[in-house]
DNA sequence: AAAACATATGAATGAACCATCATATGAACA
DNA sequence: TGTTCATATGATGGTTCATTCATATGTTTT
């Protein structure tokens, strides 16, 4: 059997879009509209990260009228991002509780 | 308090040099050079991806002599990796156990 | 079946990122 | 103190990625 690539499966988390997608259904399932509206981007944009995301099964599809209805993967996302913030607030000296220094680019 | 990017965090983790240097971190501290080696990158770029990562706070530095010794910051990193690894062998219907799936673009 | 609504898709542009090269810094030792 | 070793840094070019636009698909309603 191969390496997985976890890189790849990061990934799904390191875009801001896709970031606010995460955070927005965490409080649950929405469409592709509400979605839209929420986190002010882009219809096709958010598409096209749903894809990727229930492609790595971080997302969940029901159809409902002409409706799609997108869920988290609970069982995954939300203790990953429980750990991100925990490093966030608690590990990581340079953050201090507000990590916009870990935005920026480093070099 | 403003929100942190947990995406800037998170991309530390998506992308393949940096997995390799985590991964061989993994089994204990190591200098650039030794890491250079094991993981077959250059060293200006392992360089640079260890200062990313150790401003984020997910790696540490210690002197010693003129070499600099990088270890885990394990409390987060392997957790981390645990969770990812689950995720891919076990929620990922798409990986299916062979996450090489998840390499590929989707679109 | 046509119209309206909801979402998905493909192509294209612009931005961000990464690897590389050249070179700088700093430490040890002759 | 000059040389070698170990690592860091800055700039650059190439590639990948994200967003946008235009349009297609599919579903419901009339």
């Amino acid at each position: 059997m191969n390496e997985p690539s976890y890189e790849q499966f990061f990934a799904n988390f390191s875009n801001y879009t896709r970031m606010k997608i995460i955070i927005a259904l965490a409080d649950g399932p929405l469409s592709v509209n509400e979605l839209t509206e929420q986190i002010g981007d882009e219809q096709s944009n958010v598409s096209h990260h749903l894809k990727q995301m229930a492609h790595c099964s971080l997302v969940d599809v029901k159809r409902e009228g002409k409706k799609r209805i997108y869920s988290l993967n609970e069982k995954t996302v939300k203790p990953m991002l429980a750990m991100a913030q925990e490093h966030v607030f608690g590990s990581c000296t340079n953050c201090a509780g507000d990590c916009r220094s870990c935005a920026e680019g480093v070099r």
